[in-house]
DNA sequence: ACCTGAACACCGTTCAAGT
DNA sequence: ACCTGAACACCGTTCAAGT
């Protein structure tokens, strides 16, 4: 069902809560968070505003699925690694190609996050490998960095990156952005470094 | 009308810059930042909302002052560690603080930092500790770690709050979440446990 | 089940004009 | 230099009523 068709869903025709939310995804494409509006994406679906309240209860809510749907392709896949530090570094650089992958996807999931209106999925991907409490410490370090760190990426090239071709481009993010990205594999092979270090010498409080 | 806080503006006179950062801290700690408005600080002030906007240039303007303010005293200190890992720990905490010291502090100041209109003062603070790529890397982990699991924990926070309203057990709340604070610590730690593997190994990509 | 029409209670921002 | 008054172009959300 994620593959959905592209096309308009038929003018007069009656909407789903899918429907809602593809719409919603593609108007963030191509006009930006701060002009999605209830009123906007309405305009879009041909719709009246007041229409959107019985798909969804709220703004805020619709904009937590939009993030479940962002964050859907952040998982653990036949072949990652399997030990805690190399996963949740493949797990670091999938969120971030997401994130990516649609305007201002970043700032969308942060607040979503914050709210607890979704999970991260470097949290539920790295439960499988190792349920362990300092497992769900390195899912909320890699979260909270790569969120934080590709919001404050995103704005900075928010006008002209995002000129017109939008939604196509999931596949290309990882490769384009690499270059700039000595920094970020950093960040990630420090937490990385962390585990390791942790791990050598459990039970002893690396805090003072 | 309002009780007025330490410096009163004095009804009749001219306000300055600093005035209005004022003002709309004292809103922000009152009524949260989805209530602070342009119109509900004017009215705070006594003022029209449009003379705001001779002392600002918008409203983004003014939370960058706010954020700059509430940040002002994560800095390293007479006394502190002098070595990355542990100056990083202690900043992290420092940040950790400050941002709760305002209501929806760490919203306020996430948007902030992401749209470049503030500097994260950890960055500044670990560069006089050392100038280096390393030093910048460990600042944005920290930053970013802090400032996003603190954005997370106020929400909840305020949900907490609005659940337990209705019971009337307003001084509980802080004891509550302060005993939950041993992943932000550990977290913390796992950086500092990355920096100590990392300088161990100088040269040597980290990242597999 | 899904949507319209109309309203309610707001926003941030601009700008000529006042003092 | 600092502010008023009035407007412009919007918001999210609710709700009775229609089909």
């Amino acid at each position: 069902m994620t593959a959905r068709d592209p096309n308009p869903p038929s003018r007069g025709l009656r909407r789903t809560k899918d429907d809602v939310v593809d719409a919603a995804l593609s108007v963030l494409d191509r006009v930006g968070l701060p002009d999605l509006s209830m009123r906007r994406l309405a305009e879009d679906l041909g719709v009246q505003p007041s229409a959107l309240y019985w798909h969804v209860a709220s703004k805020q809510e619709l904009l937590a699925a939009v993030s479940a749907r962002i964050l859907a392709p952040v998982a653990l896949r036949p072949g990652d690694p399997t030990d805690l530090g190399r996963a949740a570094v493949t797990l670091g650089h999938r969120l971030h190609d997401r994130l990516l992958a649609h305007r201002d996807g970043a700032e969308v999931v942060s607040s979503s996050l914050a709210l607890g209106l979704v999970d991260s999925p470097v949290h539920d991907a790295l439960r499988t490998v190792e349920d362990s409490p300092a497992a769900r410490v390195v899912a909320d370090a890699v979260t909270h960095y790569v969120v934080g760190v590709t919001f404050h990426e995103q704005q900075r090239r928010s006008a002209d990156v995002w000129g017109t071709a939008a939604s196509e481009v999931s596949l290309t993010a990882s490769s384009v952005d690499s270059t700039d990205d000595g920094g970020f594999a950093a960040a990630l092979a420090l937490i990385a470094a962390g585990i390791a270090a942790w791990q050598e010498s459990v039970g002893r409080p690396l805090d003072a």
